[in-house]
DNA sequence: GCATTTATGTCAATCGGTTATCATATTTTT
DNA sequence: AAAAATATGATAACCGATTGACATAAATGC
């Protein structure tokens, strides 16, 4: 592999010429410019990030760090935060914590020790503490981790005011929400705030249903809802907190016989390519989840840059009705 | 950011020393590894692995090319990848080619210039040439590119027989086949190479529909199956090329008040965590993605080790099934 | 015609490990 | 007691690019 002496040579000019032309420093000629491109292209030659990264002691790399890449969500944040991070000069280094703290801790760890030039993390069971000596900038997504690193959201309240709405103006009077529960608190759990309001609001009753994290990692909640659903035969309006479970709720009614969304009607939460494949297709509360990897690769980009950032930005989240309502 | 010149000054050791309990060479005590222990907890030292990368002129970081990271067959993959990466001491770079020849050939510049130690190709539409040259080992998964380079596929040509026999053993004598087209020959079109001879053989009449590379891209088929079912309404069998399109067969059946699978039979092929998400749930081919990528890393492994590696490598797939048969 | 700007060369340190060479002990083996 | 194995030090080159200091020379401005 060439290296820069090897332009240099080519070219008929030094390093340092070289290296001005590559990384657009002081002045240089076109005469030079173009002996440096001609002499790259003749000997094939490619910057060697890893030199460049080591001499910067930073790099054009960003760390993703998601607690699941298989749940249709993250696989989405993921493949937007790929696609700004690419028109943004950053490679994405990806990395699944499965939600454990020891992998999480390891993943942090491998960022620093790889010189990233910042992490964007969309997981948080690891304590704050960890983020103190890092020196690297960090931006969350749907996360809590009260530490002055940027935060960047949906309007998750909004998300659970809107569903509660929704299906409240359709008609429904025997309501239910499948939620989260779990030891950290997140901002998903802010749509059972804002779906509770409404409903006491409005003096229509619900019912609640808090699923663990055990569940979010297999992913099946088939029969926790045909149990709740079997408990509550009169429910005829839901609002579940992801379009997988939703997609889930509609197995378990065709199973149980209950007509969506003539008997029942459902609202999920998200918005991904998930909630167009059921049959029939979810009505769900769409999360803007280009747009909020789009700050939040801003975010990073002028934290690395050394910018003062926003600390919490909140995105609108709106409805979209398809068929289940 | 403590150095390695840091833990020598503080174990009292040389710098020598302390690469060589790093990394396991040539002599060293138990009292040496133990100072270096200490001493590295004590400065919270982590090694900078560009510069160990620059010193070795290659890092333990792998290129991940994926034409599509939505796809939830490339989902499932990557996430598959990554954790087999992890088992083996590799981080995953990811880059989504979008099915282009110039972000790809794009990407794998990027891998070299990052010097990652291989690269796992599941997008494949950059010309063999491009290989020629870097001098990294690539691995490739479900596609064909014939330059010697490491190939992991599943039985495409069995799934397509699996589906055929299994739905002319269920009764179906009108089968409809919904594969792919394009311009590059890939491992997919073999599906259809199965599926044709056992009608033959069994003289059952099929038609076929075979879909560009746009669709591939936005995901979305709805109006051309409805027009294919509209064309030959009297199908009661079909064989559609992946669990996507299995989905989306199945609002068109819907629309169209056919009953699945009382009235037309479906199989999808992948069997990926949407197949168990739909109403009804899918029967689909299974590919046995886990071993997949496990078998892709363990011949990228190899090659980076300099191993002599086996140039092609063919799973078995195996009939899932669920609720559309 | 002198000052300034532009353009490039020369040289060398630096980023943080890796690794090889040679020297020098101390221990263990035979 | 001599030979071999074990353990560490000292030193420095090297990976490939970045960057700064300083020198020099041509082009441009006034």
């Amino acid at each position: 592999m060439a290296t820069l002496k090897d332009v240099a040579r080519e070219s008929g000019l030094t390093v340092g010429t070289v290296s001005r032309v590559l990384n657009n420093r002081g002045y240089i000629s076109d005469s030079a410019r173009e002996k440096v491109d001609q002499a790259m292209k003749k000997l094939n030659y490619r910057p060697n990030e890893v030199a460049r990264s080591l001499s910067k002691s930073t790099s054009s790399t960003i760390g993703v760090i998601v607690p699941h890449i298989r749940h249709p969500y993250f696989t989405e944040m993921i493949s937007n935060l790929e696609y700004q991070a690419y028109k943004k000069g950053y490679k994405v280094l990806l990395f699944n914590s499965r939600n454990t703290v020891e992998k999480e801790r390891e993943y942090i760890e491998m960022c620093t020790g790889n010189k990233v030039a910042g992490i964007i993390l969309c997981s948080g069971t690891v304590p704050v503490e960890v983020f103190g000596q890092i020196g690297i900038p960090v931006v969350t997504i749907e996360r809590f981790l009260d530490n002055g690193m940027a935060a960047v959201e949906c309007d998750n309240r909004q998300g659970g005011i809107l569903a509660a709405e929704k299906l409240i103006s359709c008609g429904c009077r025997h309501l239910l929400h499948v939620g989260n529960i779990g030891g950290v608190f997140m901002p998903a759990d802010m749509r059972t705030e804002g779906f509770r309001e409404v409903c006491e609001r409005e003096h229509v009753p619900f019912e609640e249903l808090l699923t663990e994290e055990i569940q979010y990692d297999s992913m099946m909640y088939g029969d926790m809802l045909e149990e709740v659903l079997r408990k509550y035969p009169e429910t005829d309006g839901m609002f579940v907190n992801s379009d997988v479970i939703a997609a889930q709720t509609l197995q378990v009614c065709r199973k149980l016989h209950i007509d969506v969304p003539e008997r029942l009607k459902i609202i999920g939460f998200d918005d991904v390519f998930l909630s167009t494949l059921t049959t029939p297709q979810l009505t769900t509360i769409h999360q803007p989840i280009r747009e909020m990897a789009e700050i939040a690769l801003n975010l990073l980009h002028d934290s690395v840059s050394g910018k003062l950032v926003a600390k919490r930005t909140v995105l609108p989240v709106s409805l979209v009705e398809r068929e289940t309502t």
